[in-house]
DNA sequence: CTTGGAATGGACTATTCGGTCCAGTCTAAG
DNA sequence: CTTAGACTGGACCGAATAGTCCATTCCAAG
């Protein structure tokens, strides 16, 4: 399946998809439509089952698989280098910050059930996005390790798992009521736990 | 707006948010219609606008706060009697089992995709729910400060706050991936932190 | 220049589905 | 028995929207 795709074309399907992107946030997933994406992106319909001939489900999945990227590529260059107690704060930081901006709006979450869960383009990348981001934590806690900063009997890859879940809670509670509270606490408690210095706080 | 429902009519009307429940659970929030709530509830198309006169979104909204209800009361007695390590263990076996039997279909969380999230209602509902998770954990974790169990400088609702974020978390990568490891992570590390015995991990 | 295929525009279709309406039936109270 | 109003059946409607089709334009290679 020899794409075939010049410069303009990849061009116009970039567009698409980051347009249709925003839109989704915007309108929120159940009720954008193609035309939306249209309007947005300044095509026409038959350009949109061009670039994606499996047409809306296709193009979602596209949209997903960019916002998967975008997600961790938000966190860093702190979630790449957490070697330190000050590298954790900082990336928690950042972390409470963009979810609390993106407000209650959540691209991905939103996107898999219009999807649906199982369609195994969907599964994939989610779990492919769960195993990067866990897979970084891990990281993250073997550096403490390593510097003598968290016990060496640790279970690393238990801690790590409990975190993520503590995030992606954190950050449905957020959507759901708007309140940043819970993914705070996961992540102080879930820092905290680590064996580190006491946060104050704030 | 006092009510007009005879038994007759009241038993109709849980008849149809049983069933509307049961058909969001099947085919998922995102594809059931109104036609396929009256096929499983044997109902016509008038019955489902006299009982919810302002049309699905309030028939969603009554689903979801019987879903709502339903989560809690799953997890009793335990989660109301968490006052020994060993009732802590049982109530996170009833969780886990709870969710995985669920499998891959979350009613709530679909629900508020459809309905919309910042309508009133909705948010009432999980805010409430949240709320009441939250402190029953809260009470079970100073059931234990009273009984020695654990350090009584503790701080409990950061602590309650972050597991309730563990089980959402968890529940929510449950869904989307299939797996309940870091449901299970989330609750074991999340209890392990409280200061209890180590828990053989299996 | 020409030419084949990519890229684009936009009208048209098919269908689904929430919601309306009215006619008809049951039931509880007087 | 009467009757008001709750309850039910089901035909009908209109809007929304994913997807199709074909004509036209653009562009790079030969």
């Amino acid at each position: 399946m020899g794409r075939e795709l010049t410069a303009k074309g990849r061009a116009t399907r970039t567009r698409i998809v980051e347009g249709a992107a925003a839109v989704l946030r915007d309108k929120g997933v159940a009720v954008a439509t193609l035309d939306d994406v249209m309007a947005r992106t300044r095509t026409s319909k038959s350009q949109l089952f061009h670039y994606f001939p499996s047409g809306k489900d296709e193009l979602l999945l596209a949209v997903a698989q960019f916002e998967a990227d975008q997600v961790l590529e938000d966190q860093q260059p702190h979630l790449g280098r957490l070697d330190s107690w000050e590298s954790w704060w900082a990336w928690r930081d950042v972390v409470v910050a963009r979810y609390e901006e993106q407000g209650d709006q959540c691209p991905l979450g939103s996107l898999f059930l219009q999807v649906g869960r199982s369609t195994p383009g969907a599964r994939a990348i989610v779990v492919e996005l769960m195993r990067r981001w866990q897979e970084s934590l891990a990281i993250g806690i073997r550096s403490l390790q390593a510097a003598g900063l968290v016990p060496a009997g640790l279970d690393v890859d238990r801690r790590a798992a409990a975190l993520l879940a503590g995030i992606q809670g954190g950050v449905s509670i957020l959507l759901a009521t708007g309140e940043s509270a819970h993914l705070r606490a996961a992540l102080d408690q879930g820092i905290h736990d680590l064996g580190g210095p006491a946060v104050a706080t704030g």
